[in-house]
DNA sequence: ATTATCTATAGATCTATAGATAATGC
DNA sequence: ATTATCTATAGATCTATAGATAATGC
């Protein structure tokens, strides 16, 4: 059967979501086309009228995913400038995030993933970093902006270390205690310890 | 051909060591039994002689590199007590061990891989990321205990996260602006900017 | 008529196994 | 005789393609 001009766009945007949260949760190597197109209700053979590889795919479902997750930093910062830095904090290293790599943080989900792929794939997350080292360096404290910058990229490794450690380790009360203590490190005096009632998985 | 018992179990070393930095270098799904096998010298059959299945070997292999890792660290604090953790900080976030993931650190390589594997594998991280806190816990300054057990897991999460970036992002002044800001970050005043010199490649 | 999707399959790759081979160690 | 390794292959899975199908849009 065929279908509309729009449902096949819509088609298309399920078939990035489901693509972008399957990569987080297996991998890039994890989970294969056939997989991602049943996540979408679609069959395997239809999936090369929308991209050209697997490959094009894991670059664009990381770009609109990275889109978003920059976006929703930059609202947290519209809506709580005053202590925008440690909301941030607070939201990335709950454990709702750590419980939902699907719909996370990219970089801690698919950092060293993405080292071992080609350049269009890196440069999506260099442009990502990017994108969310100018939020950050607007939102932390500092006396020279140089110093703002480099707090935020101090600041954005240490969240995704910790996230990466919280989930790679198997005791939930040493996952937790890593984050706890990065926020407490990070957040210095504001953000005592992990939040588990923020708004939740982002990235 | 046979060979002798002793050289079986060099045979069975090399495997592991093979196995252990194509697995940092290619993820755990990134490299077949047959191209750890071609590396280390023999033939894709002989290798379920010495392990029942690629996941006993991803335990194992992880359980050597993570041991050497460990003890590398021990060694420098027994070397420079005075500032060892600082020499810690500045030879992890040096671009030797960068650009040389497959002798490197595990959880900046493989941390998000392992999330996604079974209880003995994450075990093996479990137990190492404990091992390192202790080192670490012993070198950095803090007022109580339960400080400096703080402050070692922020640096430990500050180490990897600076990692992780520093490999995905593409620009190579940006990920070497990562390292030095984190460097800065973490080593407080005692650490300027990111070594080059250092003895490299560790985890 | 165009085209989005589906069915079927080619070709490559990967884990694991079975049986053969040949050198060690009792 | 035992056993470490090799050859060959089964069975599953994965990317990508070719041709068929059927509903949309000129």
């Amino acid at each position: 059967m065929r279908v509309s001009r729009e449902q096949c766009a819509e088609n298309r945007q399920r078939i990035l979501d489901v693509a972008s949260k399957l990569f987080r949760e297996k991998g890039f190597d994890g989970i294969g086309v056939a997989d991602i197109m049943k996540g979408a209700g679609l069959t395997h053979g239809g999936f090369y009228g929308h991209f050209a590889s697997k490959d094009v795919l894991i670059a664009q479902a990381c770009a609109r995913a990275m889109s978003g997750s920059v976006s929703s930093w930059a609202q947290i910062v519209e809506q709580r400038h005053d202590d925008a830095a440690a909301a941030i904090v607070d939201g990335y290293l709950s454990t709702k995030h750590r419980d939902r790599p699907g719909t996370g943080c990219l970089f801690a989900a698919l950092g060293p993933d993405v080292a071992r792929q080609g350049k269009p794939i890196r440069r999506v997350f260099t442009e990502g970093v990017r994108a969310r080292l100018e939020i950050l360096a607007g939102a932390v404290a500092g006396r020279s902006r140089a110093a703002r910058r480099r707090k935020a990229l101090a600041t954005m490794s240490g969240l995704v270390g910790a996230m990466v450690l919280a989930r790679a380790v198997d005791d939930p009360s040493l996952s937790e205690e890593i984050l706890a203590a990065a926020a407490a490190e990070i957040g210095g005096q504001c953000s005592g310890h992990t939040s588990l009632d923020k708004s939740g998985g982002q990235g």
